[in-house]
RNA sequence: GAUCUCGUAGCUCAGCUGGUAGAGCAAUACACUUUUAAUGUAUGGGCCCUGGGUUCGAGUCCCAGCGGGAUCACCA
């Protein structure tokens, strides 16, 4: 038996192997026909009704002749009672005996038949006549119990082991499927409005020639048959926008997107944005749109449009409150935006502490005064509208200022959740305005956009006025579902990949024929294995050993490269 | 990227100014036919993240690394 395993798999493959001694399969191929689930049987009780259910064998009691576990499937829990009278009524007591007492595990997957009562104590129970042996359970499960108050105890909490084994998460932390079942009831209620309105989900490209649409740092790749460089799409608003060209009425998708930025508790590097756009509406329809179309998922997927987010009550009921952008400055800064030039805004963010280089243009001042001052203060709902021109290069004019745009954001909890616009469809304004980015980019402005000339191409045969909205979703379940951390809403958020830590491979090194100093040098080098030798560069070693050698002033013949090279190969 | 902080049994966590590794749950054995987290008695279980250093002696102190978390920076 394999050495590295704990006690505890030793035990469960031991007992793996005397079920199959008792001719019983720990892992059966056949179909196991349920009739009920732990949710149901609770619904509709009915005292002696005969019942077949799976699940996972959890927390057993399990006393001299009789005794209780837990069943837990899919919809819950239901405790089950095993008598060895009801279980075993010949003389063959074994499979009470040993499979139940000794052979079966928490976590193990069982089959159940047997009448459903209730216990002296008013829990509703099956009394199991019948058990299948499912699946075995090789590993042991974290055991977390909760008393009647409400108490967990030995929960399984620690963050990293929660997100790399989210299965193990899942199956021991109910509120952590709670979240991820009312993930999915966004996204449907979502689907839902846009369908009933008749716009059409549609699925665009993820790997893009041109990474368009936002401003963000995209991850590269490469396609081989076309030997170009090629990129994960960083927003899908291009070619949605291409496809209102096409003459759909409205269109929408679910979009992955794929930022190559920072990671922490809000920002993953792959995430979900959900984009619409709809033909002849202007941003003024597009505000009433989505704050019905948030009431609506909040009423459908959570039953209340009051959700509760850390220690803030937030209430998603329409009509949001709406203030300009101009108006949110003046009011959180006492600082009038309207007609100042570049250096006038330079110049109060200078005042106000907040930093302020050269490379930033008008635009980008204007969204450090409102990140910095103000965005923190919209708690409920608000449509933030009429962003300047310089930070909105897609975005139409406003109809009474060119200095501003079409444009708002809806602002939640301090941070931004949506973002819409009348979109700009006068393809030589649009022209003019990637090129506006290409000098922003020249200045040093590394999340400048491309110019994506296919787009502007599009724009030329003719787009019809269009409202479009992109609404991110991880941060939507998160303030639905009163999560912190966008890793509690990803199934698998990235994390970095797991290594096995072993010591030093010292018989390789030694295996090699590489002196014994010479392994002391490399260990200490961080060298700990001949792949990892392979992986340095000769003429490097060759330094970093001499140099390892002088500082510890150790009395040993200087590194040669031949020699170096006679250990790699 | 910066700072702080954590890494001890399958899980949750103790372990003081350095002196032979601890508890509860889980596991194993025995007893027990209705328990409500969680029966009683007994037993087993540890590369204390890795490497190096200081020391007579390191889970504990120091250095480096790996991994996590928090805060900040970055984030159309």
């Amino acid at each position: 038996m394999n050495a590295n395993l704990s006690p505890e798999e030793i035990v469960r493959r031991e007992a793996l192997v005397k079920l199959r001694q008792l001719s019983i399969d720990p892992f059966p191929a056949a179909e196991y026909e349920t009739n009920a689930t732990a949710a149901i049987i609770k619904a509709n009780y009915q005292e002696g009704q005969e019942v077949s259910v799976a699940g996972r064998l959890m927390n057993q009691r399990i006393q001299g002749k009789a005794g209780f576990a837990d069943l837990h499937d899919a919809s819950g829990r239901i405790q089950i009672y095993i008598n060895q009278e009801v279980l075993c009524p010949g003389e063959d007591k074994t499979l009470y005996q040993e499979v139940v007492r000794h052979l079966l595990h928490h976590g193990d997957f069982v089959g159940v038949k047997g009448k459903v009562f209730t216990t002296k104590l008013g829990e509703i129970s099956i009394n199991v006549s019948e058990l299948t042996v499912l699946a075995k359970s090789l590993r042991p499960l974290p055991v977390v119990k909760t008393d009647a108050e409400g108490n967990v105890y030995d929960a399984f909490t620690d963050p990293e082991m929660r997100y790399r084994m989210r299965y193990v998460d899942l199956v021991v932390n109910p509120k952590v499927k709670d979240t991820f079942v009312k993930r999915t009831k966004i996204m449907n209620a979502m689907r839902e409005f846009f369908n009933e309105r008749g716009y059409l989900e549609v699925d665009t490209p993820v790997l893009q020639a041109i990474p368009g649409g936002a401003s963000a740092r995209p991850f590269i790749t490469h396609h081989n048959t076309l030997d170009i460089p090629m990129y994960l799409r960083i927003a899908n608003e291009l070619y949605l926008k291409r496809l209102i060209v096409g003459g759909f009425d409205g269109v929408y998708e679910f979009s992955r997107n794929f930022r190559n930025e920072g990671m922490d508790r809000t920002h993953n590097p792959e995430f979900t944005v959900m984009e619409i756009y709809v033909s002849y509406k202007d941003y003024n329809w597009m505000m009433r749109f989505t704050e019905e179309m948030i009431e609506h998922v909040a009423t459908q997927a959570l039953g209340t449009t009051d959700v509760q987010f850390g220690d803030k009550s937030i209430s998603f009921k329409a009509p949001f409150a709406r203030v300009s952008m101009t108006d949110a400055i003046l009011q959180h800064t006492g600082f009038d935006i309207t007609g100042k030039t570049e250096d006038e805004l330079r110049a109060k963010c200078v005042e106000l502490g907040l930093e302020a280089n050269e490379n930033l243009g008008k635009g980008k001042l204007i969204d450090t005064l409102f990140g910095e001052m103000c965005e923190k203060h919209f708690i409920q709902p608000t449509f933030i509208t009429d962003y300047p021109v310089e930070m909105s290069p897609l975005c139409k004019r406003h109809r009474d200022n060119p200095e501003l745009t079409e444009r708002f954001e809806l602002m939640v909890n301090g941070k931004e959740l949506a973002n819409a616009y009348s979109e700009l469809n006068d393809p030589i304004d649009q022209r003019e305005r990637f090129e506006e980015q290409i000098k922003l980019m020249e200045r040093g402005d590394d999340e400048a956009m491309f110019i994506d000339f296919d787009f502007l191409r599009a724009l030329e045969y003719g787009m019809p006025p269009t409202s479009g909205m992109g609404i991110g979703i991880d941060r939507l379940v998160m303030m639905m579902t009163n999560n912190e951390s966008i890793q509690e809403v990803l199934f698998f958020p990235q994390m970095r990949p797991e290594k096995k830590q072993d010591g030093p491979d010292l018989a390789a090194f030694e295996n090699t024929g590489i002196p014994a100093y010479w392994i002391e040098a490399l260990v200490s080098l961080g060298i700990h294995t001949l792949e990892q030798l392979k992986e340095v560069k000769p003429t490097a070693l060759h330094q970093n050993l001499n140099t390892y050698r002088k500082k510890n002033k150790l009395d040993i013949p200087a590194a040669q490269l031949d020699e170096i090279l006679t250990w790699i190969n």
